[in-house]
DNA sequence: CACAAGAAGCTTTTT
DNA sequence: GCTTCTTGTG
């Protein structure tokens, strides 16, 4: 049998054998059952349809989990339960999630039900990708690589793509190596080798060359032993395909399969667990009748190896054990190759599947859970739940929507509702905005930073993605492996030593010609006498340096050997000579990688890690206020939430109208959805009239989500609530009609066509709202906080890379206050405008003013009232 | 090789 | 409009 070395202990069943020591709740569990009829301790306090999905071990189970119905609790209960029972040993579960961060919160718990000693005996818990490594690192041999093959990060992937673009002779301008690496990606998300890819795809890249660049590609991972994310997926996939007896060990082994956000799973991941979980049955599909162990009938004897396991072992083997948990209301990565279809399918996928709804909500109040379940369903296509709680309590709070002039008012707003629940004695951890885009984030800490209030930004470039972190990694990586050329290439003129571009085709040139690594031939060319005497003495240096490394490898601990090899390579000096702003802080950067280095067994042990999770491992260390995108909101909560951004074009965003028509709304609607289920106690959400869009101000009308939210559990504020006293600058009248925000949206009418009376009646009422002043006030304001009020408070960024970078780069852009000879200049327009400049106009809502400039169709207006602001040109009227 | 001007983006993001 | 990457010039 192919791939299993003998110092692999694949069935290591004897050795983990839970029954030998059953500890913690095993124990307990154990002897609840012998003794009293009483539950186990696990099972107390859980709701009956939580019982029924962690007591129906048998058969395929699907787990609809509407949000903050104790999802995670019924999978680590399950696994826990399992191993309880006796039905299988640790080693024989296989339990996958898509974060890491996922797993590793579901083995902390499995540890915590039974018993942190057992870490021996835990089942395969972790991501599709770290359970893809697991394999392919058993089983490297079969898809043509090393057992030590190195994960490529996207970063490597492009930059292999490019010279492989440019090899083929093509232009790498027209063709871009980022346009291609997605399409690989979307290629091995569906489980698509080259020569399975669509004619049309093959085609539609680089002069018809995308099936040739996709072998080229695959031939070149190979004889660099790498693998890109992909592969952690379609290897196996493949591997099983081709080697049935290899998939029957597997089939053997794993008895009960468990998957987490089923939703999220793409047509990869859905094969990968088809051809675990799918026994072959010889045309029979398992049905529920299928619970009784009809395995002889089926023509296909019990293995020697079960037999002499217990009678349950075999039984269960015959059964696809498998249970998947998910929500398809919170289905929100249709746009990178998830599948709902997939949760949808569950129960024709796998015949007599066990179809459990958790809908008891545990989180929100009942005005939320009401706002979100009557905007969800709005959708067609789902499985359909009602989440419902016994909470009644007449002190919550209804959802409540507000109304902004424009996105700075909007966080001036929001930040003034969080200094407000502050002095209510709320934490700032429990508070969090949660956005649609991530440039909505900046209003925000431009507004905090004035405000002096702790803030920290989740999301965007990670840690490991920062520059100076990836040098750090490369010259690493090429000393755990001499052959990884790409990130040798990377660092071979790092820090700058006169090492140019006709230096590095040479190496290049020397290593393909005579099959070596790239750092062999630069030391070859070193010693020979084909270069200047400047590269070559600078080549001997880099080789002799990664020489003595490698060496050290060895013999130093690795974090010494790290540091090493960051003062020798001159990396940490170049940064201290750098004076930039940024520099300290990548010094840092590279002090805490040393840091985390500890943790690890060893250099390779780390790079693996990596590889593998691209995150920093962070603690909140500090009170602040939790800015991200909705996206990455999702499995969190918190007890205030904003939700800042509800207008069309932007929720639902106007791309995911065009490309995905309508069931990209109904993917917005679904992120709507797990954005109000976010928050456990106060809900706000916010719409402006005037947002900034690519340099533009644009009207915007408010989002049709608002209008799918039920009356009874919303509170829309008007314009005296919560500010009091700012008036409509334009006298009232007509627009502040007194329902800042009447609750009929006319988003039917074109978008952006909210120019004159059909505005009336909408939430784009704004006027009577925060007000004009406001935004008059928050001119001068604007303008002081380019000299900051930053001392004294602390801004954390999780996994950015610059730490507030910019914010004194604002001098021109106050408000689009932009030089206007510029603009003049720049006015040789395509689509001349029927203005002039100089013109009187008026605008719905900044009122007169004339024009100080145009170009193309966009004008740039001085407003009387408003200031200066660049519009486009159909929102005007000549007075 | 360094710096500056020019051009292309610009929704969401894990592994 | 702003930011980021690439290309061009000294």
């Amino acid at each position: 049998m192919s791939g299993f070395s003998e110092d692999m202990p694949f069935f290591d069943e004897p050795n983990a054998r839970p029954a030998a020591a059953p500890s913690g709740i095993a124990a307990r569990a154990m002897a609840a059952r012998s003794g009293q009829n009483s539950a186990p301790d696990y099972l107390r306090g859980l709701n009956p349809e939580q019982r029924l999905a962690i007591e129906t071990t048998e058969g395929p189970v699907l787990v609809l989990a509407g949000a903050g119905t104790g999802k995670t609790r019924v999978l680590t209960t399950r696994i826990a339960h399992i191993l309880a029972t006796g039905r299988a040993f640790p080693s024989q579960i296989l339990a996958v999630t898509f974060t890491n961060k996922a797993a590793r919160e579901m083995k902390q718990r499995i540890g915590h039900l039974i018993g942190e000693g057992n870490v021996e005996g835990m089942p395969w818990l972790g991501t599709f990708h770290s359970i893809g490594v697991k394999l392919l690192r058993r089983h490297a041999e079969l898809a043509g690589l090393k057992s030590d093959f190195t994960i490529l990060d996207t970063d490597d992937v492009v930059r292999l793509i490019k010279q492989l673009i440019q090899a083929e002779g093509l232009d790498d301008k027209r063709w871009p190596a980022k346009t291609f690496a997605q399409m690989l990606d979307n290629w091995k998300n569906k489980g698509l080798g080259p020569d399975e890819i669509a004619e049309g795809d093959a085609r539609s890249f680089g002069n018809g060359k995308g099936r040739q660049l996709y072998k080229a590609y695959q031939e070149r991972l190979q004889t660099l032993n790498s693998c890109d994310f992909g592969d952690l997926l379609y290897h196996p996939i493949r591997i099983f395909r081709a080697y049935p007896d290899v998939l029957k060990e597997y089939h053997r082994k794993f008895k009960y399969i468990l998957v987490d956000e089923y939703q999220d799973t793409n047509t990869a991941q859905y094969m990968w667990l088809r051809l675990l979980a799918q026994r072959p049955q010889a045309g029979r599909s398992p049905s529920a009748e299928g619970r009784k162990p009809d395995r002889a009938s089926a023509g296909q004897a019990a293995p020697a190896e079960a037999s002499e396991r217990s009678e349950r072992a075999a039984v269960s083997e015959t059964k696809v054990n498998i249970c998947c948990v998910g929500d398809d209301d919170q289905s929100i990565y249709g746009w990178r190759g998830a599948e709902v279809d997939n949760i949808l399918r569950f129960d024709k996928d796998f015949p007599g599947a066990t179809i459990i709804r958790l809908e008891r909500n545990y989180r929100s109040t009942a005005h939320i859970l009401g706002a979100a379940s009557h905007l969800i369903a709005h959708n067609e296509g789902r499985f359909g739940k009602t989440l419902f709680t016994d909470r009644d309590d007449p002190e919550d709070d209804k959802v409540h929507v507000h109304a902004a002039w424009d996105s700075e008012e909007e966080a001036r707003a929001i930040g003034d509702a969080i200094e407000a629940y502050q002095r209510q004695k709320h934490n700032l951890n429990d508070m969090a905005i949660l956005v649609r885009a991530s440039f909505q984030m900046r209003a925000f800490e431009d507004r905090f930073i004035t405000l002096g209030l702790n803030y920290r930004v989740i999301g965007g470039p990670r840690f490991y993605e920062r520059l100076e972190i990836r040098d750090a990694l490369a010259f690493f990586r090429v000393v755990a492996n001499g052959g990884d050329d790409l990130a040798f290439e990377r660092i071979v003129n790092v820090p700058k030593r006169g090492l140019g571009e006709a230096t590095i085709r040479q190496i290049h040139d020397t290593a393909r010609a005579m099959r070596i690594p790239m750092l062999e031939a630069a030391a070859t060319l070193a010693e020979s006498d084909e270069l200047k005497p400047k590269p070559r003495a600078a080549l001997r240096e880099v080789a002799a340096n990664f020489e003595r490394w490698q060496k050290a490898l060895e013999t130093k601990p690795h974090t010494e050997l790290a540091e090493t090899i960051l003062e020798e390579s001159g990396y940490t000096d170049m940064w201290k000579n750098d004076r930039s702003a940024e520099a300290p802080g990548r010094l840092e950067n590279l002090k805490e990688l040393i840091r985390s280095m500890e943790e690890y067994e060893s250099l390779r042990a780390f790079l693996e890690h990596v590889a593998l999770v691209m995150e920093a491992e962070q603690g909140e260390s500090q009170d602040a206020v939790s800015i991200m995108t909705l996206h990455s909101a999702k499995g969190l909560e918190f007890e205030t939430v904003f939700l800042p951004g509800w207008e069309e074009g932007l929720f639902p965003h106007q791309r995911a109208l065009d490309e995905g028509g309508r069931s990209g709304l109904e993917e917005e609607r679904r992120l709507a959805y797990v954005g109000l289920t976010r928050a456990k106690k106060n809900l706000h959400i916010w719409f402006v009239s005037n947002r900034l869009i690519h340099g533009l101000w644009q009207s915007t009308i408010p989002s049709r989500f608002l209008d799918e939210l039920p009356e009874t559990h919303v509170d829309v504020a008007d314009g005296g609530n919560s500010y009091g006293g700012y008036g409509n600058p334009y006298g009232g009248g007509a627009f502040a009609s007194g329902r800042a925000g009447g609750r009929q949206n006319p988003y039917g009418a074109s978008r952006f066509d909210n120019i004159g009376a059909n505005d009336q009646g909408s939430f784009s009422n704004t006027y009577a709202t925060p007000g004009w002043q406001r935004a008059q006030a928050n001119r001068t304001e604007a303008t002081d906080r380019n000299w900051g009020t930053r001392s004294g408070h602390q801004v954390e960024r999780i996994g950015y890379g610059e730490t507030d970078s910019g914010y004194g780069a604002g001098r021109t852009s106050v408000k689009g206050r932009t030089i206007e000879g510029e603009l003049i200049a720049k006015s040789v327009a395509d689509t001349p405008s029927a203005f002039n400049v100089g013109d009187r106009v008026f605008h719905q809502k900044f009122g007169n003013g004339n024009i100080a400039a145009i170009d193309g169709n966009k004008l740039t207006i001085d407003f009387d009232k408003a200031g200066q602001k660049r519009v486009l040109d159909g929102f005007v009227a000549p007075v």
